[in-house]
DNA sequence: TCTATTCTCGTACGATGTACGAGAATAGAG
DNA sequence: CTCTATTCTCGTACATCGTACGAGAATAGA
């Protein structure tokens, strides 16, 4: 399946891998053959994060305490994002939602009916706390990226220090001082594969 | 200014717009003399960010109710990407904060002082707040955008219809038939305005 | 078996970011 | 003022991208 070796290469090497070469390649077959099954590259990207999607089977109905539900769902879809390091990317652009995704509003609209929200707000509730851990992931994945690669966290630590000692940012200078984590990565639950460095600079 | 163009490009046609050609031509330059001003694209659009962001200027210092700061602080966020739509997807990537964004920072520290949280947390509940607001200013932007293309919201419409009348989404097919807004683009005119009350405290 | 239809995909085009290095402009020294 | 040295400007060129086009291969129908 096309998708599924498109999905393979943005885990393995990054969203960026994935170019209509490489996935053609991948597969076996030419280029241009890769526009009979989905019309753009867009498209794709579509079906990888539906595909994807397949993913967040939730076993349990909703348990009624909506908080906890969403607590739950919210976690779920940090494992899953984690798990995909390149689907906070994906979802920055609006999407058509695919079946896999529309089961899994299923399950949260279901969560949602005791809170008594007309539909509109529960689509947006469910919009927003995707966009929340997608962003909340991203942070994560672009923190854990760049303690990796200890040369920048170095030259963005002396920046802040030195942005810091400029006495015009006293708040700033006591954040980063406090504590003896400066900027903590925290446990994610799998180790997660990272795509290769990129930008050598700065 | 070459970031002063930049801005002013992705504000009148979007961040594709802005192209090194583009914005060299924009400011009747060679292309490559943009490059003895910033070594790369990436690093013109953080220029651009933190351009943008010497408008978020706060003039009230922090009230000591954090909670209406942080408030504040968000609707400030939100006008701010609404003026300049691009920003929500330049800062989907990591960018290092310049002076602009620091100042802001800065004040967004302030306010979080009656909080009691140690320095990386507040720095972190800094980057979450900014990245919700990105999220919600963003799918606000899609949503406005889908709607102004009547063929392709009346597409989507049918193929959710469709979905909804498959007898294995019902609380998919209660969420769209419900009030009389099936998917409704949400008032974002300048004054502020508030989306509908929610349940507040957490 | 011959024709018609569909599928596959090699080639080519217009973008893009940017490396390279030739020329222009400026500065310093005599 | 002249000549050289240094810096700035930027035209050209290249690799890579998405994808339009249409020639050939494969398949189906008669």
């Amino acid at each position: 399946m096309i998708t599924a070796a498109a999905v393979a290469l943005a885990d393995a090497e990054g969203l960026d891998a994935v170019t209509m070469r490489r996935v053609a390649a991948e597969v076996g077959a030419g280029v241009m053959s890769l526009y009979s099954y989905a019309p753009d590259k867009e498209t794709l990207l579509e079906l990888m994060v539906d595909h994807v999607s397949g993913e967040l089977t939730v076993t349990d109905p909703p348990s009624g305490d909506w908080r906890a539900d969403l607590k739950t769902v919210a976690r779920l879809q940090r494992a899953h994002m984690l798990r995909h390091p390149w689907l906070p990317a994906a979802l920055s652009t609006r999407r058509v939602p695919g079946p896999n995704t529309l089961a899994f509003l299923e399950h949260v609209l279901a969560v949602l009916r005791p809170t008594g929200l007309d539909g509109a707000a529960k689509l947006e509730v469910f919009a927003q706390i995707t966009a929340f851990v997608a962003g909340y992931v991203a942070h994560e994945i672009a923190q854990a990226a760049v303690s990796r690669s200890p040369d920048r966290a170095a030259a963005e630590g002396r920046y802040l220090a030195a942005v810091a000692a400029d006495g015009c940012h006293p708040e700033l200078a006591e954040a980063l001082s406090a504590p003896g984590r400066p900027l903590t990565p925290r446990r994610h639950l799998h180790p997660f594969p990272q795509p290769p460095d990129r930008r050598p600079r700065y």
